[in-house]
DNA sequence: ACTTATCCGGGACGCCTGTCCCGCTTAGTT
DNA sequence: AACTAAGCGGGACAGGCGTCCCGGATAAGT
């Protein structure tokens, strides 16, 4: 009957709902990035300037709403290893990819979190970025192995528990740079 | 009056308090190298068979019952490195002491909590076992770096910082062997 | 045997968390 | 202007945690 050119002319999500799932979703990046996925719910509607209710109705759970930040994050993520994978060359990419998570995830602990699993386990939900980051890490890991500048042995879980390890040292920027000097150095094959 | 040679003739402790406690102690150990400082003092109390108030009373705090527990294993932990430091080669004794540190820290996850700070922060409370492990560590990393085995702008967060990234593959025994080795070369010295 | 300080069980308490729900408000449509 | 569904606030609820406390039990000393 309306303009609408679907079946039913169900009402639109009202301004005051989209404005508010916005500021939500803006503080929880902040609050994500700041202190990690432990950060309380309360906490961020607090920040937001709703209640607990008004964070509920728009991210039905905390896990959806650590999601819906995440992966935006992870998104950018696989964005910059395809730029890095199409500039720099095979052997020494992934060692740029290594570096920026790591930065990554010592800036923005809602990463952090995301790719090592405190907190919820992403990997479980089956979700595009998810994978898309999969396969750019895979892809470039392998293609540095088939370079001869990463030993053959090594898969992602090793990769993402050094980044477990440099995001350690998050609070002394020059022992993290030294931190990834070291890990890389690691990856490299023996009697190099 | 009595035998006892003390100014106050006290009640001694009694023979059923001091069983409950040691009971809950070996139960404590148990759970803490099974799933972390993170286990609730409940399931302590429940696997030992007291209630929780028996384990209250024993160890006021959780982190006095925690601390209890992984002094004790800390201890243990300074007596090998002294082993090493005395058996072998100031250039290798460092690495054969991390990768021991690596696989006791997996072994008993009240270790890897106490070493990687995560539920206590055992630093804080001053004991002579914290301060003896602290010493052995930095004795055998700064005897392996004058030998030139490992690079010398490293300090002993860094290594605590590479054992949490080992740990994080506790799950898979070859993993685990092979960050073991990706640490320890990524420690040595550049184009050595 | 009797006394008494020690000890124990089990529940209460306070705090924090994530989630749900009800009554009122308000934006969008007619 | 009136109507209605979307949206909101704020509190209720359930679960988990560490800690504390009281009434009854019990081991140790006399």
């Amino acid at each position: 009957m309306s303009t609408d050119a679907g079946a039913k002319a169900a009402r639109p999500q009202r301004a005051d709902g989209r404005r508010n799932q916005a500021r939500v979703l803006e503080e929880a990046f902040a609050a994500f990035a700041a202190h990690g996925a432990a950060v309380p719910i309360r906490e961020i509607a607090r920040r937001a300037g709703v209640s607990t209710g008004t964070v509920t109705r728009h991210f039905p759970t905390k896990e959806a709403l650590f999601r819906a930040v995440a992966l935006h994050r992870i998104e950018h993520l696989v964005r910059s290893a395809e730029d890095i994978a199409a500039r720099e060359a095979p052997a020494t990419a992934f060692f740029t990819f290594f570096a920026f998570l790591v930065r990554q995830s010592a800036a923005d602990h809602a990463v952090g979190d995301a790719l090592t699993g405190a907190g919820f386990d992403l990997q479980a939900a089956a979700s595009t970025a998810i994978s898309d980051f999969g396969a750019a890490m895979t892809g470039l890991l392998s293609r540095a192995q088939q370079a001869g500048t990463v030993r053959a042995d090594v898969d992602t879980a090793d990769i993402k528990a050094l980044i477990a390890g440099c995001i350690a040292r998050d609070d002394d920027g020059a022992a993290q740079q030294r931190m990834i000097e070291i890990a890389c150095d690691g990856l490299r094959p023996r009697r190099g």
